[in-house]
DNA sequence: GTCTATACGCTGATAGAC
DNA sequence: GTCTATCAGCGTATAGAC
C-alpha cells in the first residue's frame, strides 16, 4: 500500500490528495489527521500549520466538484428548452463524476459531509436546483424516481472497481446512455459526444 | 429530535434501533457507544453487558439485511432461464431495499460496514453471486454499467426525502419499472405485482 | 442487569523550540 | 515550516459494587 512519503512535506495538495484517499477508505469520521500525517511522513503539528481544524480540510476537498455543480447548474438553467436543461444538466453531472469519483461520492454518502455541505444554504439551494432541473417543475412519480436513483447510481458506476478499466471516455458515454434511459430520454445520435448536448 | 428514553433499558432489539438510526445519521465511526447509551438513556456499561463489542453491534445490525440478499440469490439461481434469474434477482433487491432501506444504506455506502462486510468469504462470495446474476456470465460494458449503477441507485432511491411520502407498494411499483428500464429489461405487464416476478 | 469507577490509548488542537 | 511536548476530552473496553 501507501508508504510513507518524506518528500514534499505537508505542501497542501499533498495534504488534500491523501486526505482525499483517505477519507474514500474510511471515511471523514474515521480518518484521523494522526493518518494524513502519517501518510505524508510528517507530524499533525506540520498538518496544521497549513490548515486550522480538520473541518477546514474536509471544505478543500470537496471545493472543487462543489464548483463545478454549480457550473453545471448555471449552463442547464441557461437552456431555453427544458429538454435542452436536462440533456445538458445529464450531460454536466456525467462529466463531474467521472472526473471527481472520490470526491463524489464522499460528498453524496459520508454523513459528516453531506451535513456540512446542507448546512451552508447556498449549496442547500444548488441541491434544489440541480433536482429541478433534473425532474423539472412538476415531476410525477416515477421520474422523481428515476431522478432519485439517478445521483446514487451514478456515484456507484464511479466508484465501481468492474468499471475502474474503462478508459473516462468511454465509460463517460455509457454513463449517459445508461442515465438517458434511467431518465426517460430518447438516445443519443451515437456521432455525438457527452460535451456536445 | 429522539430524547432520552428511559424505558426498557438496554434490551438488544432497543440497542440494535437506537445503532442504526444514529449509523443513518453519522456513520458507523462517527457513533459511539456513548451515543448509543446516551439515546437509550443508559450507560455504556449497559450496553456492554449485552454486546461485547461495537463491532458486534454492527454485525447485529446488518445480519437480517444481508441474510435476506443470500435469500435472494438462492431464488435467482434457481431459477432456469436467464430472463427469469435477472427479473427474480431485480424484483428480490428492490423488496430489499424497500424494507430494509436504512440497513441496505449503510452496508453499501458505510466505508466500515463495507470493509467488515467484504472482509468476510462468505458474504465477498455473496456479493459476486449477485452481481452474476444480474449481469450475466459474459456481459457487454453497458450491461455493467446498468448494474453497477443500480445498487447505488436504489439506495440513493430508498433514502430519498422527497421519496419519503409514497407508500412501500407505490415505491416498489416504481422502482422495479425504473430498475428494469436500466438494466434494458422489457417493461412488466401492468396486472402484476414485484412479488410475482 | 444496571450501575459507578476506572484503565489507557487516541482524538483534535495549541504552545513554543529550532 | 517542521519539530517536540503537551493539553483536555472522548474512544472502547473492563472490574466490581449493588
Amino acid at each position: 500500500m501507501a508508504g510513507k512519503e518524506q518528500r514534499g512535506g505537508a505542501a497542501p495538495e499533498r495534504v488534500l490528495s491523501a486526505a482525499l484517499n483517505l477519507f474514500s477508505r474510511h471515511g471523514v469520521s474515521g480518518t484521523s489527521l494522526q493518518m494524513i500525517a502519517d501518510e505524508l511522513g510528517v507530524t499533525k503539528a506540520a498538518v496544521y500549520h497549513r490548515f486550522q481544524s480538520k473541518e477546514e480540510i474536509v471544505w478543500a476537498v470537496v471545493a472543487p466538484a462543489l464548483e463545478r455543480l454549480a457550473e453545471v447548474a448555471r449552463e442547464a438553467e441557461a437552456q431555453p428548452r427544458r429538454s435542452r436543461q436536462v440533456g445538458t444538466a445529464l450531460a454536466g453531472v456525467v462529466d463531474l463524476v467521472v472526473e471527481h469519483r472520490r470526491v463524489s461520492a464522499i460528498i453524496l454518502t459520508d454523513p459528516a459531509v453531506s451535513r456540512l455541505v446542507r448546512g451552508h444554504p447556498v449549496l442547500y439551494a444548488l441541491e434544489e436546483r440541480i433536482n429541478r432541473v433534473l425532474a423539472g417543475p412538476e415531476p410525477d412519480a416515477e421520474t422523481l424516481v428515476g431522478a432519485a436513483m439517478l445521483s446514487g447510481g451514478l456515484m456507484a458506476a464511479g466508484l465501481d472497481p468492474r468499471l475502474a478499466d474503462l478508459d473516462d471516455d468511454t465509460l463517460r458515454r455509457h454513463l449517459l446512455d445508461t442515465a438517458r434511459r434511467l431518465m426517460r430520454l430518447r438516445p443519443l445520435p451515437r456521432a455525438r459526444t457527452a460535451a456536445e448536448f
